[in-house]
DNA sequence: TTCATGGCGTGACTC
DNA sequence: TTTCGCACGCCATGAA
């Protein structure tokens, strides 16, 4: 339901170097950078792919690769069968239902986490970033907002008008950054946006009043406001609109650019059914959230898995199809593998040679360094690596694909996608594979930009002697004379803990600089501490007369703990809910309009136990982190709440 | 006149 | 047997 004309307003984001957003997660918290992915935005961009087999899919498959060479950590969220009420239309599943079944598969033999959302992947997108399990999200647009996401990163596309399509970067929007700037839009003042302009199937929007009117309307509080009424107050709730239609009219305050006497308000508006979409989303029960904080990151790639997977989905077949899988996914696993051996290591120390024995099997070389424009200048090293070493698949077992038994390396260099350059096809000299760069041989050093953190992650000794090599080449430039004595000041680290520290000091201070230039002011929260939501601890039965919205430090702090209170609802939410029109129960029953709303089809239980039945609480602005114990007593009282829905 | 809304058509991708 | 998004540019329309 993207808002239209919402970019006008909230600004075209920070414009950022996915590399550089990874890099800085890195440098800064020593951990990769986690993001929520909302499956769907590939579902219709992976259509326009042509060619080959299966390019939907294939698609998705590059942008894994990506995602492996970028060091990121991603969670891709597919939607659940729990869609609201009024947006019945529309229906997941069935027609792509074997690419879903695909993309889970592939996703997971990449080691990736594929996590199901009850309803929309949007908005458990959101709660997944809320509550500190991802940094971000990445996401179709910026509706993640409204659902509580302060950071939503959206079109993920080529950067600049040179050439190359490939995507580099992303359009971050940080919801605090909003909250200040020009549109002073936070998350009410978006889902009244939402509310007043309506959409295809928002329903009871006020016609004729757009993004313009509407962010007006937020800017002077009335989404705050709206947030803040207490639920089944229906004189407040007058009251609020009455003010909201005075102002509209009259403009007596001053907060629109004119009156607005033409426009005709519906009877039902505000939508609390809409609302209530917003503030209270179909998402994930604590339990799953626990779950999945728990889930390890660190997932082996199935190497195997996607040799077999390429070669049914994509025709990569025969040695041919096994060297193109080879080419294409020895470079990112080089990323993996380097920022593996930060972690991975064993704590026994090792003596210098052990160490840059097994930094040579990973990379032969260091060739150059650059600051390249791709990656907002992101400091890059130029690898110089053994495809077949990294990957460690014996393409050799695999046969050819037609009759030519020969198993020198000639036969390899036709590669389905060099057929311009195939006049040099049966030229053996080995000069004309340099000549040619696109000829491949996997047994054969291949060189791949890597971020320079990265590198001095995995191979710091190599990184250290070959910085070494390049401050004697300077002075050797501007005095010839001067000898090259100096020795290694570092010299190689004594244990692998040392050695990380001293190579993420020496990083920062080398990085310092590049980052100064660029100046960039934006950067990830913290995300560790930011466990959020305390507000879901709140006993069902305080709901009626308790704020829609409130500030998160007030409710909060005004929340006593009770988890031993069941629920006293229960007899309305037994008898059999039809998905009628809740706003009559609206009033009466809290719980009603959170299960109406969680399940389209009556006959899923399911979305009783996966709606979060707690009423109320946005706080756009930044909580503060609740203490661990929090979290525990939370389920604890949760729990029973999810009992109840039964 | 100026401004905002809303309807319509179109593109996205990799090799 | 049901279905599906979003953003952008262009233009007509109507309100103030
Ligand atoms: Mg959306």
């Amino acid at each position: 339901m993207g808002i239209k004309g919402i970019y006008k307003e909230i600004g075209p984001g920070k414009r950022i170097s996915l590399t550089k957003l990874a890099v800085q997660k890195l440098q800064d918290s020593d951990r990769p950078l986690r993001i929520a992915i909302d499956i769907s935005i590939w579902q219709f961009q992976a259509q326009a792919a042509r060619g080959g087999t299966n390019p939907a899919i294939r698609t998705l498959f590059y942008r894994l690769l990506r995602i492996l060479s970028l060091a990121i950590q991603p969670i891709f969220v597919f939607d659940g069968p729990n869609k609201p009420t009024f947006k019945r239309n529309k229906r997941s599943g069935r027609g792509d239902g074997v690419a879903t079944a695909m993309a889970k598969r592939l996703i997971r033999l990449f080691g990736f986490q594929a996590h199901d959302a009850p309803g929309e992947a949007e908005a458990e997108c959101a709660l997944l970033q809320q509550n500190g399990i991802v940094d971000a999200v990445l996401s179709e647009d910026v509706d993640t907002i409204m659902f509580g996401c302060t950071q939503t990163l959206r079109n993920w596309s080529s950067e600049g008008t040179k050439g190359s399509k490939t995507p580099t970067h992303i359009s971050m929007y940080d919801s605090r950054d909003l909250s200040q700037g020009a549109s002073g839009l936070d998350r009410e003042g978006m889902v009244l946006v939402a509310l007043m302009s309506g959409g295809d199937y928002l329903p009871e929007g006020i016609p004729g009043a757009g993004v313009k009117v509407a962010c007006e309307a937020a800017r002077a509080g009335f989404g705050k406001s709206l947030c803040q009424l207490k639920r089944s107050d229906t004189s407040e709730l007058a009251s609020w609109k009455e003010r909201l239609v005075y102002e509209l009219r009259n403009n007596e305050s001053g907060f629109f650019r004119t009156r607005h006497k033409a426009l005709t308000i519906p009877d039902d508006f505000p939508n609390m059914e809409i609302l209530r979409y917003y503030t209270h989303p179909v998402v994930s029960p604590v339990t799953t959230l626990d779950r999945l904080r728990q889930q390890t990151w660190d997932r082996p790639i199935d190497i195997q898995g996607l040799r077999e997977f390429a070669r049914e989905t994509f025709d990569w077949s025969y040695r041919i199809g096994a060297i193109k899988f080879i080419r294409v996914l020895a470079p990112c696993l080089l990323v993996r593998k380097l920022v593996q051996r930060n972690t991975a290591e064993s704590n026994a120390p090792k003596d210098g040679n052990a160490i840059e024995n097994e930094e040579s099997e990973l990379v032969k070389s260091i060739t150059s360094r650059r600051a390249h424009f791709s990656t907002d200048a992101t400091p890059e090293l130029r690898l110089s690596f053994i495809p077949t070493s990294i990957v460690g698949y014996d393409f050799q077992e695999e046969p050819d694909e037609v009759i030519d038994f020969g198993r020198d390396g000639l036969a390899l260099n036709s590669d389905d996608e060099i057929e311009d350059l195939v006049e040099e096809v049966g030229d053996a000299d080995p000069a004309a594979k340099s000549r040619a760069k696109k000829l491949f041989s996997p047994t054969d050093a291949d060189l791949s930009w890597v971020p320079e953190i990265i590198a001095r992650i995995g191979i710091p000794s190599m990184v250290a002697d070959w910085e070494e090599a390049q401050r004697a080449k300077t002075i050797a430039r501007s005095k010839p004379k001067a000898s090259k004595q100096k020795a290694k000041t570092g010299g190689t680290a004594s244990s692998s803990l040392d050695k990380f520290v001293r190579v993420t000091k020496n990083n920062v201070s080398q990085t310092t600089a590049t980052e100064k230039a660029t100046s960039s002011p934006t950067r990830l929260e913290p995300p560790r501490v930011r466990a959020r939501t305390p507000l879901d601890a709140i006993p069902s039965s305080s709901q009626t007369s308790r704020p829609l919205l409130s500030s998160g430090l007030s409710s909060q702090k005004s929340q006593p703990l009770k988890p031993s209170k069941p629920p006293t609802t229960k007899p309305s939410r037994s008898k059999r809910n039809p998905p009628g029109p809740p706003a009559a129960d609206a009033n009466v029953n809290p719980w009603t309009i959170a299960s109406s709303q969680g399940s389209p089809r009556v006959t899923k239980h399911k979305s009783s136990s996966t709606k979060a039945p707690e009423p109320i609480l946005i706080s756009s602005s930044p909580p503060s982190s609740p203490p661990k114990g929090v979290r525990s007593s939370k389920k604890a009282v949760v729990d029973p709440a999810k009992a109840s829905g039964r």
